[in-house]
DNA sequence: TTGCGTTTGAAACAGTTGTTTCATACACTT
DNA sequence: AAGTGTATGAAACAACTGTTTCAAACGCAA
């Protein structure tokens, strides 16, 4: 009988590994449903068998992949810059929009296409998947928002202005497809996303200091 | 040799729009492939011809569906209050928010949830239906966009400040079904609705004040 | 009623889906 | 070389997909 989940020789880029690679591709560019184990098995080279085999059947290898990106993300965006604690708000507000930014326009990960996917349209193959997805980014975002309203600001000012830095970033994510299909430049060029993050943290900051108790600790941009 | 496309007396109530029906509440809720030709007929009451009879086939019905809840979404959004062209930039803001966030937010529309399905994973059924969107709303925002800026504000910058607002609201159509699972209070009540566009309204007026080439043009907030 | 176009109904169709079966080839230890 | 657990291969499977077929029922004018 065969345990696959327990291999000997650690099968470095064999079927197993095509396999992840092939379908993690797929997956994310047409998703779940649209994405046949006959076409994932012809593109890693394999037999029909091997999904099977390796993962259990087709929502097996949708949830390893799913846990494949979610580990090559982590170490992608642990390789970006990082501004320090000590850093004036609107450095550590745009270092944090940049590499939120990069991430979710970035080619080379899968995740935020899986994710955008995942979250417009769950499937039921998610279930112990998708917890701490974001959770180190989305407390230094509150930290930074926290700092930037003073400590007089209620709690559910500080949610809505979290998410409102945070929606003008996801917009990226979840328009990824389309805004591709138009050719938008956010996609080829890093300096066109260097430019958005400084837009979005201009545009943040002002509305921060609008809603600031303490108006004057947020600097002016430009 | 039938044609449904031509009929004499209206089909009120009928099969042709109890298929209309039922399937614009399946494709909104599971989206096109995990919908199927016989859930749709048994939700309908119909027979599994009746969709090749009257649609030509599924990707018909979904044609059909989607022109029809585009129909409704316009009469369904000319029914909402609106600011008047004289009025303070931040009431005709809020105006154009709040209309923004209550159509996406509506239980009684299945567009939102249809667009961004389809904006995720486009289907190849649409080709004529995609266009005219939101343009009426879209040239409103660029306008109050364009007048919080004033004259001199280049048109790169009009289009991300556009953006911005428009993404803070855009967050809820695409999040729509993550945060109606979560219990999110937006969905149920109208209060919440309301407060949420005050903050977007707010948060993007300060954003606004904070890229403006004539800052003393727009209204401090609170 | 007769006739005719329209609508419904049940069944079957052809194609695709994910999955299973089982025989074979491989790698490696004894 | 023999044996053993592992991996691959081709074929077939059962279930489901959207669609088609064709006969029966209906609505309504002549």
């Amino acid at each position: 009988m065969a345990v696959p989940s327990a291999q000997v020789h650690s099968d470095l880029d064999g079927a197993r590994e095509r396999l992840l690679e092939s379908a993690a591709g797929l997956f994310a560019l047409h998703g779940y449903e649209r994405t046949t184990v006959r076409d994932i098995v012809r593109s890693a080279g394999t037999n029909l068998n091997a999904i099977n085999y390796y993962f259990g059947g087709k929502r097996g290898l949708y949830q390893a992949v799913m846990l494949r990106e979610l580990e090559r993300a982590r170490s992608f965006t642990e390789g970006l810059p990082r501004a320090a604690a000590h850093d004036p708000l609107e450095v550590r507000l745009e270092s944090l929009v940049l590499r939120i930014l990069t991430f979710f326009v970035s080619q080379h990960s899968r995740l935020p296409r899986l994710v955008s996917l995942e979250v417009v349209n769950p499937s039921d193959a998610l279930d112990d998947v998708s917890p701490s997805m974001n959770e180190a980014e989305s407390r230094e975002l509150r930290d930074i928002v926290s700092d930037a309203l003073g400590p007089a600001a209620p709690a559910e000012t500080l949610d809505e202005c979290a998410r409102s830095v945070y929606a003008q970033c996801a917009y990226f994510m979840f328009m990824g497809e389309s805004l591709q299909r138009a050719g938008s430049p956010v996609f080829s060029s890093s300096a066109a996303v260097r430019r958005l993050a400084s837009h979005i943290t201009a545009f943040s900051l002002g509305g921060l200091r609008a809603l600031s108790t303490s108006p004057n600790t947020i600097g002016v941009v430009r």
